[in-house]
DNA sequence: AAACAAATTTAGATAAGGCTAAAATATTTT
DNA sequence: AAAATATTTTAGCCTTATCTAAATTTGTTT
């Protein structure tokens, strides 16, 4: 069995190794909230335990072996916060600091029970890819939102769960996981990017649309 | 926030004083899977935290502070059970063992959601009251079968969480709170209890019939 | 009531996982 | 390419919650 922390370092360096590609001790102790010599002296422990391949001075790599781990974790991450929006009705922007505690302590047996109430689903109330249990996840393509033309057509792909306030507003405006919007400009001077939804138009400042992904929708 | 450790001593310092009156530091080492020297530095901590009193040699007892929390935890574990057994169908020999590590990482909100979504039950699977969230909880006068004369007709209040092989035995057999039951004899010889149960008789070893609380039914 | 046994506490050690401050290495700037 | 800056690691310390072994206190027997 693994220690809780264990498994949150796990995470996170997945999670840094997808959305950056590669992973620093700065980049990890800034997402856990612990201090860099903190990250080192863990790092040293996944190495020994073959989690990690750790090049000094140099980041660190997920062994298979560490990312069948960091994945079951998002798996009981993700599956968690769908529950509980389906079956519990907690709001979207609640559900990733209840999955945070709770993801380490699921048996496989619940995971199963509740995998199977949700009908088997593929996605995260954010629109997230669920990973399967035997380690695989599908990841779509898709831009973000910031990196879009004006005048495109787009459908809400995903939206990162890290930020509460942003996640309220997103679900103020009706811009969920499978939204249709457009892209109508992007003001100069970096300011916000405007799109039109339900016939109304909405600012989005830059930095948010960096963590909304969208695909471009037919016509 | 208290560790979870803390949680655990706290509750079994509740339990161990519900059923045993007195609370020893081997009752607890025992009930909690530590050494006797664990306990004892634990109880030094609990007193400075004013959750317990603690006299030398002589055990300890809550203060009405740490009895709150105590509660508290053991209602986050009865909503708990129920829960898995109503909403996910979790048979009610596991829901403990999952309650065991959820009940540390439940918010107050997801208790509130689970409460209602339950209708504001007032026991859980195995028929012990769930503490209410100010702290109080409602406790029926019940006896042990094993202390019931033969030829009563009894009505199950309450069956220990703790045996899970025990539970299985007695699901098979149909036994659960709320159950009508005639006790026919008591073996001699420390024998098992035989009881009568929808036209079949079974038998109940002593040691069993401890964990099973009854009260006598109208009639 | 003295001696023995049982329970409890104290003393001292260990493992996890965190921290700060200082040293080592990389990277960027001049 | 040297100097300055930023990042990473090492060294050493702290806290929490455990443990074992030894000492103390309580309870029980003879």
């Amino acid at each position: 069995m693994l220690s809780q922390s264990i498994e949150d370092y796990l995470k996170t360096i997945y999670e840094v190794e997808a959305s950056e590609g590669k992973v620093s001790t700065s980049a990890l102790s800034e997402k856990l909230g612990v201090s860099p010599a903190s990250v080192t002296s863990m790092m040293k422990k996944l190495s020994e335990k073959k989690l990690i391949t750790h090049k000094r001075y140099q980041g660190v790599k997920l062994t298979p072996a560490g990312r069948k781990i960091a994945l079951e974790i998002i798996r009981h991450h993700r599956l968690i916060e769908l529950y509980l929006k389906e079956a519990l009705g907690v709001p979207w922007d609640q559900v990733h600091q209840e999955a945070e505690k709770w993801e380490h302590v699921l048996s496989e047996d619940l995971e199963d029970r509740i995998d199977k109430f949700l009908g088997y689903p593929v996605t995260d109330p954010h629109g997230s890819p669920i990973p399967r249990r035997d380690g695989t996840m599908i990841v779509r393509e898709c831009d973000a939102l910031v990196d879009v033309e004006p005048e495109t057509l787009v459908r809400v792909v995903e939206v990162s769960d890290h930020d509460p306030e942003l996640l309220r507003y997103l679900g103020g405006i009706g811009l969920y996981p499978e939204t249709e919007m457009t892209v109508i400009s992007k003001q100069p001077f970096k300011g916000p990017i405007i799109i039109e939804l339900t016939g109304k138009e909405y600012p989005i400042g830059r930095n948010a649309a960096k963590y909304i992904l969208v695909e471009k929708a037919n016509n």
